[in-house]
DNA sequence: TTGAAAAACAAGCGCTTGCTTGGTTTTATG
DNA sequence: CATAAAACCAAGCAAGCGCTTGTTTTTCAA
């Protein structure tokens, strides 16, 4: 029963570090919210920070695993598109602990910690960028700073972290197919003039 | 001389919240970046927490003055629209460490104050809405749902105070006008195929 | 049923935290 | 130049921090 101890203790730490920050929670918050003396948890863990490792790098680990098969598959770009979205949008809802905790607490680590992340986040990014220059590429889309529409991208995607409620009536999927509505088409159009559908075959 | 002390104990603040978090940062941090004893800075404020209310406050009200005259203006909403967004990531580039503590931080705030933050992002919400809604109903932007398109728009253009970069090649008002262009036509269109240009007379 | 490993407790250590106090220096004004 | 207010320093307090230690309880295979 080790290990699910070490799992509940790291869930109890996500929510912690979600709402109250790493840096505003205490050894003492998660042994409690844990059902246990802060002395206990070093049964299971080794140090604090370890525990922000670990949420950080599993958070990162599923942005990675969720993106790689839509980058690696042979769909038209337009569809990688949406299916990158909808990826992306469904790790952050499924583990909206987690992906709070990746986005908002990373820079709490120190330097060699950091770094690993910082890579993984790097390696993610440029996966995003491999998909928009694939399009731009076989001129699915217009032609784009591919930088600044990953930038733009990525930013508007994330965002759906502070604003997503489980109990909400937009599924992850509605959302990342209205957000790849709007990247593609934009707001601007007549009254009454419906935009193209781009959302597809679920 | 008081008050020169006390904004610039404001302005080290602010870049030791940005950087290090409102919790990770202490008041020995904050007094010696200001060339002062720990003990000195109580001259100058009365609690760690005052600091971050006037950082964060101070954030708030340059979003809100930003945006009110554009809102209340007869401009087109297209128009509207995009001197909104240069507006907000104005604020954003000119104030980088204030905007990311008014981002990032304000949940540390104790209830009271955090509440008074909160009424001020829900009014500064709802004037980006009444944009939006102007747009729909003059036939400018599509049926879009309100509060959506708002929660896109904004986390889009709140991604900015992530990546700016001072000394980088777009200007705020460039970044301003790419995002609207995005926002109003998206990605989508062939090669070649120039999006119809919404960056307008400067 | 026994015995050793795993888990939890009880206590607290050394250090840092936000902040206070009492005295000294600097600054500005008549 | 006198002087009072403002700014600062030196010292440290009480509370809370991450974590350790020594001991007791729980767990579970032999």
């Amino acid at each position: 029963m080790s290990d699910g101890r070490r799992e509940q203790i790291l869930k109890k730490a996500s929510e912690l570090f979600r709402t109250k920050g790493y840096h505003g929670t205490t050894i003492r918050d998660i042994s409690e919210a844990s059902g246990i003396l802060s002395g206990s948890l070093y049964t299971h863990i080794k140090t604090k920070e370890d525990l922000l490792f670990e949420i950080t790098d599993r958070g990162a680990e599923l942005f990675l695993r969720s993106l790689r098969p839509v980058v690696e598959s042979d769909e038209d770009p337009v569809m990688k598109l949406r299916q990158a979205i909808v990826a992306h949008i469904l790790v952050i809802t499924d583990n909206l602990e987690a992906a709070t905790v990746f986005f908002h607490e990373w820079k709490a680590l120190t330097k060699k910690r950091r770094s690993i992340i910082q890579e993984k986040r790097d390696a993610y990014e440029g996966m995003w960028e491999r998909i928009l220059a694939e399009g731009e590429e076989t001129g699915s889309f217009h032609p784009i700073d591919l930088k600044f529409a990953r930038l733009f991208l990525l930013s508007a995607i994330n965002g759906v972290y502070q604003w997503y409620d489980p109990k909400g009536e937009l599924s992850p999927e509605e959302i990342g197919d209205r957000f790849t509505a709007i990247l593609l088409s934009g707001f601007a159009g007549g009254k009454g003039e419906k935009s193209s559908d781009h959302r597809s075959t679920t």
